[in-house]
DNA sequence: CTTCGTGCAAAACCTTTGCATTAAA
DNA sequence: TTTAATGCAAAGGTTTTGCACGAAG
């Protein structure tokens, strides 16, 4: 993996997880495959929860234990694939972290909904306080908290996105 | 001093806390008081287990119980006096929120160190972007990861900060 | 009085872990 | 075969809650 991986996309999630694992003396399971096919599926916002309730009522080779999915979440962070974006409801909040543009987000603390907006505004204003401090940036995550537009409008008691299943 | 003053701090914490708690038809009891004490005794960060583990062995009239402490940190982040800044060992970390200047931190993968930025640049691109859209922001929290001017300069090797707290 | 708050213990949650069994490489 | 991974259930840790008692307005 000498190759600039800089730009763009070139290599699947699947590959990227295979080599990270390789490097680490672990071995891409069936369970591993499904649970980074399941979570890769679709570009959502999504705690563990939600994957683990869907993996464990999988029917039959495509089911995943509760336990295996905590272990395997860990190893696709610690690879790069996905980064803990918020916290909601008490749980962490996960999206990709690979072959998407940088962005942030508004958390309404009424609902729990995450709303995305481009990182490219922040992204300066980091870049040049870490200048001044001699900092070499390698990233950042920036939560916004308030109330969304729907939460503000409605009425005033509590309509927290908990389980949708 | 005027007390019209409102620019600027002119209120104490138990004051705003007072203020907020009335406007929820709710008291300022003596278990209520003892925490907000307790948490502006000193401007450090803390968590809950911290100051639970404080509050639970004082001395006879001075002891609040766990489930007092937690209730009450809630209402002194509904009230504006506290905020949850970072997560760290799976606790929520606080921070005042009432009479500092706004900042927020790099925060150096080497060390561990924290390093302060005033934070008026970010809450302008913040506002712009909540405005936009319809997000009734109440706060912000930005973590910029990297690595320190010392450990860009320094030696090889690692110095990874003892674990405190 | 009436309402709100406290303390306790139990419950509810979320996450990790020990261990016997299975399965990659 | 050798070593890592899975599944289950139990354990750990944090936060919330039901309730009876006590305190504040």
């Amino acid at each position: 993996m000498s190759d600039l991986e800089s730009v763009s996309v070139a290599v699947s999630p699947r590959d990227k997880f295979r080599e990270y694992l390789s490097t680490q003396n672990k071995r891409l399971t069936r369970e591993r495959d499904i649970v980074l096919e399941q979570v890769f599926s679709s570009h959502e916002h999504f705690d563990r929860e939600e994957l683990v309730s869907t993996l464990t009522t999988s029917s039959g080779d495509r089911r995943v234990s509760r336990a295996t999915v905590y272990r395997t979440l860990q190893e696709l962070e610690r690879s790069g694939l996905l980064r803990k974006v918020a916290r909601a409801n008490g749980r962490d909040v996960f999206e990709h972290d690979y072959g998407y543009p940088q962005h942030d987000h508004l958390i309404c603390g009424e609902c729990g909904s995450l709303t995305e907006f481009p990182a490219t505004e922040i992204s300066k204003v980091v870049s040049a306080v870490s200048a001044t401090h001699g900092f070499r940036q390698s990233g950042h995550r920036l939560e916004v908290y308030g109330t969304c537009d729907e939460c503000c409008r409605g009425s005033r008691g509590r309509h927290p996105k908990l389980d949708m299943l």
